[in-house]
DNA sequence: CACTTGACCTGTCCGC
DNA sequence: TGCGGACAGGTCAAGT
């Protein structure tokens, strides 16, 4: 699922709901879904608090009293899902994708001393979660590698055209996928950002000219700052920390728009493969 | 070294 | 209806 509109969702949405509350107990059903030893878990999870949620690229930090944080990647399908005490059973919201939990997706299952509960479901269990000191976060190598925050109020034109430098024989959606460059655009924004500034998603990053990479930066703050606003894309399976769905597909130009009108020039909208992804464009607006 | 492809899993959809 | 294959929001390791 969730690129950093949606990681960003989910962390308000924990925020405001798990922030204070302590762990009673932690359990599993998967490790790959979360490989820590029990001995760890008991020692720095289980009667812990929350004390902060944050986010860095598309990883979440859940940190505890302990000194130690939950580290979450949801990759694909991942979900993080509170619920309060008397949510349980029926009588679900309408715009809820996922109905009584666990269910048969849930792979941890956080249950806090107030009873309510915080569920990590994963259809594919590509995604995780990894309690380690809080200080030990930045050293993973995924920290240590990925590039700078987009939406932060500092980062400027100057240094996004500087980090694409780093790539000059690479497309220039290759190039947005990764994670070095600047962190947090997925398949979803790069395609809308790419049709926003006019570039064909197979242009090698060494053609773009300033104008367009100075277009590229703008669309790719507008279009996740836009996303955050509407609480992120469900294309699939993504939902919020209270398990609803975000409406910006509701307002996507390409992205899963093949066949349809673009709304710009009213060409259609036609699919191929880029960069390993199924890319969108719009033919005329984007040309090689 | 730089870049691309396959693998990780499960579910769904589409064509035969 | 059943079955095989392609495809799905991400990231790494292995390959070229």
């Amino acid at each position: 699922m969730p690129e950093l509109p949606e990681v960003e969702t989910v962390r308000r949405g924990l925020h405001k709901l798990i922030i204070g509350r302590s762990i009673a107990s932690a359990i599993s059903d998967n490790p790959g879904s979360f490989p820590n030893a029990q001995a760890q878990i008991d020692a720095f999870l289980i009667g812990s608090r929350v004390t902060d949620v944050r986010r860095r690229a598309k990883v979440l930090m859940i940190d505890l009293s302990t000194d130690y944080s939950l580290v979450v990647h949801l990759k694909m399908t991942g979900q993080l899902v509170f619920r309060g005490e008397t949510d349980f059973g029926a009588g679900h919201p309408t715009d809820s994708l996922i109905g009584e939990l666990p269910d048969r997706s849930t792979h941890v299952t956080i249950t806090f001393t107030d009873g309510t509960h915080l569920f990590f479901n994963d259809q594919r269990k590509f995604g995780w979660m990894k309690l380690l000191p809080t200080a030990e976060v930045g050293d993973l190598p995924f920290m240590r590698r990925v590039g700078p925050e987009p939406l932060e109020d500092d980062f400027t034109l100057r240094q996004f055209i500087d980090r694409f430098s780093r790539r000059p024989r690479t497309s220039i959606k290759a190039a947005l996928l990764d994670q070095t460059v600047i962190a947090g655009v997925g398949n979803i924004y790069a395609d809308e950002s790419l049709w926003g500034a006019h570039i064909h998603p197979k242009r090698l990053v060494q053609t773009i000219t300033d104008d367009e990479f100075a277009a590229l930066y703008r669309e790719v703050r507008e279009v996740m700052n836009l996303s955050i606003e509407k609480g992120g894309s469900t294309a699939k399976n993504y939902v919020n920390a209270e398990g609803k769905r975000g409406s910006y597909m509701d307002f996507a130009r390409v992205f899963r728009r093949e066949g349809q009108e673009c709304p710009r020039c009213g060409t259609t909208i036609v699919k191929f493969k880029a960069a390993g992804r199924g890319t969108h464009i719009c033919p005329i607006c984007q040309q090689l």
